[in-house]
DNA sequence: TATTGTTATGTAATCGTTTACATTTTATAT
DNA sequence: ATATAAAATGTAAACGATTACATAACAATA
C-alpha cells in the first residue's frame, strides 16, 4: 500500500507538504502543489482514513438512529440528512432500532467510543437522564419529537397545530361526529395531534366525546382494530382523523368490510403523507410532513454543534401542509 | 479522556496486559484480569476505537449499498444483514444510492480507502470492470441480482422459476390472455421474471403475444401507465403478472378507473410481497421473497470472505413462495 | 536442587497522518 | 545591498492501541 511518505519522496518534499496539499492546498505554492498532485496521481495514492481519523480524532461520520427504516417518513428524513451530510463531507451511519429500546442504547456506544462525531435521533425511547448525559458531552439532535426542559436541539413540526388543521378540515365539511385514533400515548407526538383535534372541536363548539377517541399505535392493524370498535358504536362517527396514514388505511379497510363507503359514509384524514397515500383507494387526505427538509435541518443543526461545542441548543419548527385527496369527501 | 495507560497504572500492570484483558482475556491470569477489569470500571474507560482501527487496520464495519431505502424489500434485507452483522460484532454503514449510479461509485471509495472491511450490494448499476477490480481486492457480495461470468459471491432467488410459478398460477385458473408488465430491461431480474412468464405460456401451450408484454420500471406509475395501454387493446387481457407489487397496484388502479373489477374482470399477481400488499384492496397475490434471510445469507457470505481472503465466490439461491390473496380470483 | 518447559507479563516499536514549531526561502521596504 | 516581514517548507513529536519479542514467574520433572 502506497503511503504519504512515498508520495513525498517522489515529489521531493516532506510528508508535511503532502498533507498540506491534501488538507490546505492554498498554503502550498502552486508549483509544489502540482508536483505533489502528480505524484499522488502517478502512485494512485489513497490516504489511509483510519490513520487520519485517529490522528484528528474525528470520523466525519454521524449516526442516525431510526426506529423503523421501512417507514417512508423516516427514510425521507434520512434522505435529507444524507444530502446535507454529503455536501459537508460527512458520512451517515444508520442505526435501525426497529423500535427496540435496547438496540437504541447499544448504538449510543458508537457515540461514547467516538466512533461517530455526532448523532441524530429520529424519535427515541431513550430516557432523559441518559440523553442529558450524552448531550452534555456530544453533539446530538432530536428530530421529529421533542422533550420539555431538555437541553437538546430539536427539529420538528407543530403537531398540535396541524392536528387541529386536519380535524378542522373535517369539521368545516359539516361533520359533527368526528372520531380520532391517536398514536401510542407513550409518545408526545400522539398527545399533540390529539390536543390539536380537541382544539378543533372546541373551536367548532363541540364537546369532547371519549367514545370517539381511541388509542392506536400508528400501525395499519391498530387502525383496523380501533375502527371496528368505533363502527360498533350506536352513533357511528361520520368522520375520522387518524394520527397516521397507516392507521387511516387500516380504518378504511375496516369500514369497507362493513360496507361503509369512504368518503360517502365516512370521511377520513390521515397524517404523514407516506408514499402509498396517493396510491390508496380512495386517495388519502393527509398532513404532509416536510420530511426531507426536516432531515436536512437536523443535519445542519448537528453540524453547528460539531463545529462549535458551545453552540446553544436550538429548535426548528417546520411547516406541514394539508393535502386534500378523495378520502375526506368534497366540501358541501 | 481516560486511556489505556491510565487503566494500566491504576492496576499496576502494563498497557499490554490491559490490551490482552480486552482482546484475549484467557491469556491473562484470573487475578490480574480482575484487577484490570476493576480499574476499567472505576475509571469508566472506553477504548479509543479510532486508535484500535488504525492499529489493526480493520474497522469492523461493512457497507451496504441500497438503491432505495424506502423499498420494503431492501429494508428487510438490510434488517437481515444488520442482525447477522451485530451478532458478529460488525457495524453496518448504509449507502443509499437512490438509484443514482454516480452515488454508487462514490461509495466505492469507502472500500478503497479501507473505511469499511467489506461491501454488500443490493442490486447495482456498477460496471463489470469496476466490480471485477473491487472483488479482486476486497470482500464483496452481490445480493438479489447476479451477473454471468463474474467472480463475485451472490445471494438471490430463482426469479425465472418464480416468475413461471406466478404466471402458471394465473394460467391454471383458466386464463388464456395473460399480460406481463416487466421491470426495466436494463436489469437481469426483469428478464428472468419475464422468461419465467414465457416458460409458463409455453408449458400451457400458449404462444407469446408481444402486445401483451410491456416494459415498466418497477414503480407504481409505470404499472399504471402500462396497464392503460394494455386495456386499450381490442382483446383485453383477463389476467396480469406484474414483475413488482407496486406495478401491480398501479395496474389495478388503472383498471378500476376504467370500471374493470379485480379479480372478477382482471386477475392480478405481483412480485415482492411488500408491506402494503396485504393492506391493498384487493389483497395482492404475490411472490414473497425471503428478504430478511437473503440479508443474513449475504452477511454470512461476506464474513467468510473477510475471514478468509481466499474464500471462493459462492452462490446461494433461496426459495420464494407464492402467496395467494384475493387479487387473482378463486380457482374455477 | 537444578533443569527445562510453560505461562504470564513487560518493553518498546509500530501503524500513517497531522501539526506545532523550527527553519529556510521569497518578497518588500529601506 | 541590507534588514525585516511574510510565506513556504521541513523536522519530528504526537495520537492510543496492539503485538513481536524479551524477560520474569511459575510449574513440572529428573
Amino acid at each position: 500500500m502506497v503511503k504519504m511518505i512515498d508520495v513525498a519522496k517522489r515529489a521531493n518534499v516532506s510528508t508535511a507538504t503532502v498533507s498540506r496539499v491534501l488538507r490546505n492546498p492554498e498554503s502550498v505554492k502552486e508549483l509544489t502543489r502540482e508536483k505533489v498532485m502528480q505524484s499522488i496521481a502517478e502512485l494512485n495514492y489513497q490516504p489511509n482514513v483510519l490513520a487520519r481519523h485517529f490522528r484528528r480524532s474525528k470520523t466525519n461520520t454521524i449516526l442516525v438512529i431510526v426506529p423503523n427504516i421501512a417507514n417512508t417518513i423516516f427514510s425521507q428524513m434520512v434522505q435529507g440528512i444524507e444530502e446535507t451530510a454529503v455536501q459537508n463531507n460527512y458520512r451517515v451511519l444508520l442505526g435501525n432500532s426497529n423500535r427496540n429500546v435496547e438496540k437504541e442504547y447499544d448504538f449510543l456506544d458508537l457515540l461514547r467510543q467516538r466512533h461517530v462525531d455526532g448523532m441524530i435521533l429520529l424519535s427515541s425511547r431513550i430516557d432523559i437522564d441518559t440523553l442529558n448525559e450524552l448531550t452534555a458531552q456530544f453533539p446530538v439532535v432530536l428530530a421529529s419529537e421533542y422533550l420539555n426542559n431538555m437541553s437538546i436541539s430539536t427539529v420538528r413540526i407543530d403537531n398540535r397545530k396541524h392536528g387541529k388543521e386536519a380535524a378542522a378540515h373535517l369539521l368545516s365539511l359539516g361533520h359533527k361526529r368526528v372520531a380520532h385514533i391517536s398514536g401510542g400515548l407513550n409518545n408526545r407526538i400522539s398527545f399533540d395531534r390529539q390536543d390539536g383535534y380537541l382544539d378543533a372541536l372546541t373551536e367548532h363548539g363541540l364537546k369532547r366525546d371519549n367514545r370517539l377517541i381511541r388509542e392506536g399505535d400508528f400501525t395499519f392493524t391498530s387502525g383496523y382494530n380501533q375502527m371496528q370498535e368505533l363502527l360498533s358504536l350506536r352513533d357511528r362517527p361520520t368522520a375520522l382523523f387518524a394520527a397516521s396514514d397507516e392507521m387511516a388505511m387500516g380504518a378504511i379497510k375496516a369500514a369497507k368490510e362493513k360496507g361503509i363507503n369512504v368518503p360517502e359514509d365516512l370521511a377520513v384524514v390521515g397524517f404523514d403523507n407516506i408514499r402509498f397515500s396517493s396510491f390508496f383507494e380512495p386517495g388519502l387526505t393527509t398532513v404532509a410532513q416536510p420530511a426531507v427538509e426536516m432531515g436536512s435541518a437536523s443535519m445542519e443543526l448537528l453540524l453547528e454543534h460539531i463545529k462549535d461545542p458551545n453552540f446553544k441548543p436550538a429548535e426548528r419548527v417546520l411547516k406541514s401542509e394539508l393535502i386534500v385527496r378523495e378520502s375526506c369527501g368534497l366540501k358541501g
